[in-house]
RNA sequence: CGCGGGGUAGAGCAGUGGCAGCUCGUCAGGCUCAUAACCUGGAGGUCGUCGGUUCGAAUCCGACCCCCGCAA
């Protein structure tokens, strides 16, 4: 039994986004952990203007005087990292990249992942998109052991978490960020003192997600095929990006919250049109129609559906 | 110099050389048992900024600033 607060894990941090910093976070302000430092990756192009901007994780690290380390996918850089921070533990959170077998078993207490889904469901990159899109009423946070294969380690923890029946990517990811970091400290403690025993994952019944799964091609609505149910899914599951869009006025329109509701009406899938003061699209089922609250036109900004019918914008 | 759309009243938009407009909101009054209803009236603009052309510019020309879609 170590007592973590007199001698706290000398951690190595592995991540890149605004979810990771909230981790690195936790672990920083907790006194049983000693971050050593932090792998991210590289500063890259951003935006319109393509400046090149360091990831959220090595600015918070900068901000908190941690030593920041870039690992290129390089197996020498990997070898370096270790003999430069000597970590007890590893601790990875959205870092995007595959790292090599030898870095993962150097630490004594191992390197954990931190998933946002209940594996062996949804193995990848895309975990709470693809919840969302599927209809999932629950998803989750699995703690568990990196191992070779993408996330196919040993499992510590599991987290339920209830998808509310307006969650977005963003909104049920911010409640998971959070949470996570409120239990990762307490298990990671259970972990080292050896009050768990890592669980195998069934991969018989594992089930994947991949980044292709949610890109701007992806996130045009098919009128014809797609469910109104799978339509406003989509419009959550791919927000804050890439947005659920179709084409109007041979113009890109973005739909950011919209509602099925009955309608009766003879109109085209995919047809906007206005009814009693709301803006609806005609789907392939003639009683139900989406109804938009909050659109955008290409070149324009985000607006709500009064303000758009209010400019009138060639609806008659 | 990656490609493209845009900046006009608080919001959304129309307006290609000749009086600054529309819908919504807002304010005042009216009607109504009642209102996101209806009627009447009002306030609210350096037309992104600077310069140029012109008798006259929101409108044409040049430069710059800002917002957005695509691409990466």
């Amino acid at each position: 039994m170590r007592n973590l607060k007199q001698e706290p894990v000398k951690t190595l941090f592995l991540g890149s986004s605004w979810e990771s910093v909230e981790t690195l976070k936790s672990l920083n302000e907790d006194s049983r952990f000693d971050i050593v430092g932090v792998i991210t990756t590289v500063d890259k192009p951003v935006g319109r203007d393509q400046v090149l901007t360091p990831s959220d994780v090595k600015k918070y690290a900068l901000e908190n005087s941690i030593e920041v380390f870039h690992t290129e996918k390089n197996d020498e850089k990997y070898r370096e990292a270790l003999k430069k921070f000597h970590p007890e533990l590893i601790v990875c959170k959205a870092f995007g990249e595959i790292v090599p077998e030898f870095f993962i078993d150097y630490p004594r207490y191992k390197a954990i992942n931190i998933h946002f889904s209940i594996l062996p469901k949804y193995r990848g990159a895309v975990p709470i998109q693809k919840a969302i899109l599927n209809g999932d009423d629950k998803t989750g946070i699995t703690i568990m052991l990196m191992s070779k294969a993408l996330d196919e380690g040993d499992i510590l923890e599991i987290y339920e978490e209830k998808i509310l029946p307006k969650d977005t990517n963003l909104s049920l990811r911010k409640r998971l960020v959070k949470k996570s970091a409120e239990i990762l400290g307490n298990t990671l403690e259970n972990w080292i003192n050896g009050n768990i025993k890592p669980q195998k994952q069934d991969s018989s019944s594992a089930t994947y997600c991949w980044q292709k799964d949610i890109s701007k091609e992806n996130a045009e609505i098919n009128w014809e095929e797609m469910d109104p149910e799978y339509i406003e899914r989509m419009t959550r599951a791919f927000t804050p990006w890439p947005i659920a869009w179709t084409q109007w006025n041979n113009k890109r329109v973005k739909l950011f919250d919209v509602d099925i509701v009955k309608c009766d009406s003879n109109k085209v899938p995919g047809e906007l049109f206005t009814d009693n003061g709301n803006l609806l699209l005609g789907t392939k089922l003639k009683d139900l129609c989406i109804k938009v609250n909050r659109l955008q036109i290409e070149g324009k900004q985000e607006m709500s559906a009064k303000e758009f019918i209010n400019g009138r914008l060639g609806l008659s």
